[in-house]
DNA sequence: CTGTATCCCAAATGATACTG
DNA sequence: CAGTATCATTTGGGATACAG
């Protein structure tokens, strides 16, 4: 039986590029696709969808179809993202701090 | 002046693969090349050495030579380095319970 | 509005052999 | 021991057009 690296285990479920990104933002509450991509311009949207289909896959958020015409789909964390709160919410304090002491050097 | 998402800061300077991994292991003090590599022998000596330059060029972690012979080199976490111990253990911590929560489901 | 489909490029990753 | 060099593969990322 092997004792995998944890770390291993969170960079492949909860690592790439734009996944923290998007998870962080479901913490506040539901979103629906659209706003989700008008709050990261940056990501095209085939990876985009990719990525919210994969955190799906992996148990992290949930996809509501709600049906409608027009459509309307909103995206939440599961119980199982809840969890992940701290991770979050640590790494875009650091980021935060990180992109603050970077102004400070620039002279601000 | 813009402000950047803080979570676009984070995982572009300690995103990647591996990168959690490595910084997550220097925490309990300098370690040595091989012994990273020993450590982690699923990531091949190029990428290893890659993140290593890497993280040392984003100011995170120290590489010192001792230039002795046979060559002696260690790797330790700057001050900057230490300042993501809180996401760090948060990532192990999460890694370690979602590992666990699978092998319940197994029937553990 | 919420996606899919297609084509494309760049970066990341990797196996392996080799060097000071 | 601590790396480099080389070649190949995989994955990530993206623009754009189109569809239900």
């Amino acid at each position: 039986m092997e004792i995998p690296c944890p770390m291993r285990i969170a960079t492949e479920t909860m690592g790439g590029r734009w996944r923290p990104g998007i998870l962080w933002r479901l913490m506040d509450g539901p979103m629906r696709y659209g706003e989700l991509r008008r709050g990261m311009p940056w990501i095209s949207e085939k990876i985009l969808i990719r990525h919210l289909r994969d955190l799906e896959a992996a148990g992290l958020i949930l996809r509501t179809d709600h049906g409608t015409q027009p459509p309307q789909v909103d995206y939440r964390l599961t119980e199982a993202g809840q969890t992940l709160g701290p991770v979050l919410t640590a790494m875009a304090a650091w980021g935060a701090g990180r992109s603050a002491a970077g102004a400070e050097r620039l002279g601000a």
